[in-house]
DNA sequence: CGTGATAACGGTACCGGTATCGGTAACATG
DNA sequence: CATGTTACCGATACCGGTACCGTTATCACG
């Protein structure tokens, strides 16, 4: 039982392969009874058309590749299901793959991606190193950056400025009269945006001629554990702190629960914040502040963006989208906030 | 700037397609200056194989088709992100298909995929209908089945009983004393696992002529802040409950963020129950019991299965793999469970 | 009845690679 | 010097579809 192609099902249906080929594609030019039996013997063989011979003859595919760089937060599984569900009903297929917040694989991948000669490629942020950019450009294809803002895109560009979003944040907690801020974070050096935030962030500090208290880097990836553990480990080396910015959501659900275990209450005594704003983060037992970022919203409008250039061969709006993220979970904190994170 | 082809390459090299296609590839029988000269004339280029032809070509792909049925629980992405790890260095690449959890749309995804010609599919649960058995079937590929076991496999098979994980938790629930026993979920009628745990959960309890003292079913899919909603629901209708199994632990999750609410000891005097072991449990304030499933394991020895029967055209091991997923978070509900359980 | 239009279908040349076989040059061998 | 071997390289035929153009039959019309 071998796989059936296009020829058996027209020698089944007694037509050319040509008329097969037109019949399915519901083309104009063939008969209708033709038709029918063309259809019935593609059922009959469980035809299933060979994309590959499709596409390289067709010299286009329906492919959309799609570069993060992790799996294991929550944040770009959102942004896939995103470009899924906006990509739906036109017909294109998004392909994923995943570069472990490494350079060099993640130009393997997107080498690997072009080589199926995409209709578009979606990659995760503007800082590919100069010979990745080179093969995207040379892929002549749209390219969309997504997530960060921070940068020059290649082409299209649909993210928020995370310089932005840390220096909001700071601003947001001086203005909750904290004094006394703190940083934990993760892998700094591969997760490139997290480090944007924290530089940011620590740019208005200075400026107010003030410094970070205390600081904690983790060697592993971000996650709730990470967060937990690094910030037991800073409460217990100083006891002043009023606040700690974490690099990411997770991280700080992990210090909030560490909090409690301490028996610190927050956010009164000791303010946490995040980054994403998860889910998670608004049913936690305690207040914690955080900047909301539109993840499914971005995949829907990458998607959107591409369909559109498909559909339409130019774009019609302008080819960089800027979402500004809301920081919530403040209310308490510090009244006549609202005003200024706005 | 046209994406560049072999011959070009080849021309500017000064060699014919072939020895391109040799030099390239790395292969034997070219001289060793040519092969420098083709790879430096690909270079200057930036040449890109294509694939489709390649593989059209020579009638094999390095593509592994894996459908699952969302990407808004942590659990998938894990599972991905183990079968892409697991795939690394083979040379296959894993491109990933969401169902949403529809039989239909997963059916149509599953044709699309396998028009691509993939080397081998993975697909989440054992309960396909019978057109995309057929489909898969008449593909001819090796075809593994994540995630569950309670049924008949097509071909490999790779998971745990959701049936047994069910029963497990109950008797431990029991082991542990409860008697006022409810049940938290979640769209069952789409998620069929979770449906044959709770199936398997309540059969236990009725054996000991027990049953659910409270039912919530939530109408949108499983998250913490439906798990919160849902508890809080339930504790404001009763108050004789000594414990509680959810769906998963997202929603135990939120169920426990809803007793802390309500000033509930948890689990002294409500035991929270869930499935997964999510690295979110562990780090939570308060002890939940929940079956600890490998995730990244199922999807790394997936990987390893496919490679295998790649390498060898045959696999040495069994066709299907089973996990049993051990009750953690019970230590202080009941001593002497650890036995049980194991 | 010749002509042209139209509908339905087939033939052929690709798409960009690889498999396969064969050819040529250089060198060793008897 | 004829012959065999080895190392390189090229020509050709695919892979399974689609694009494009050509062909045939049928029918209306002047």
């Amino acid at each position: 039982m071998r796989r059936s192609t296009l020829e058996e099902v027209a020698a089944l249906a007694g037509v050319s392969k040509m008329t097969a080929s037109r019949a399915l594609r519901g083309a104009s030019d063939v008969a209708q009874d033709t038709r029918e039996r063309v259809q019935h013997a593609a059922e009959r063989l469980s035809y299933v058309a060979n994309r590959l011979a499709l596409s390289l003859s067709s010299q286009r595919t329906n492919l959309v590749a799609v570069v993060v760089p992790s799996m294991s937060n929550t944040v770009f599984p959102e942004v896939l299901s995103g470009i899924t569900t906006g990509l739906e009903g036109s017909g294109m297929q998004a392909v994923f793959g995943i570069s472990d917040y490494d350079a060099d694989k993640e130009r393997d991948i997107i080498r690997d991606m072009l080589s199926w000669q995409p209709a578009a490629i979606v990659v995760t942020g503007l800082d590919q190193p100069e010979e990745t950019v080179r093969m995207l450009k040379a892929a002549d294809i749209p390219v969309i950056q997504v997530m960060d803002l921070d940068g020059t895109p290649v082409d299209f560009n649909v993210g928020l400025s995370h310089g932005e979003a840390g220096r909001d944040m700071a601003k947001a907690l001086l203005a909750a009269g904290r004094r006394k801020i703190a940083y934990i974070g993760s892998a700094l050096d591969k997760d490139l945006r997290a480090g944007k935030r924290k530089a940011a962030f620590e740019q208005v500090l200075l400026a107010q001629g003030l410094g970070l208290v205390s600081h904690r880097i983790g060697d592993d990836f971000s996650s709730i554990a990470l967060g937990k553990r690094l910030t037991a480990d800073m409460l217990a080396s100083r006891s002043d702190i009023d606040s700690i910015y974490y690099s990411n959501d997770d991280m700080a659900a992990g210090g909030l629960f560490a909090c409690m275990e301490a028996g610190i209450a927050v956010p009164s005594q000791i303010l946490l914040a995040g980054f994403n704003g998860l889910d998670l983060t608004d049913c936690l037992p305690a207040l914690i502040a955080t900047s909301r970022s539109p993840r499914r919203a971005m995949g829907e409008i990458t998607a959107k963006l591409i369909t559109d250039v498909m559909a339409n061969g130019r774009v019609s709006g302008p080819k960089t989208i800027a979402f500004k993220p809301p920081i919530i979970g403040l209310e308490g904190a510090a009244a006549g906030l609202a005003k200024k994170s706005e």
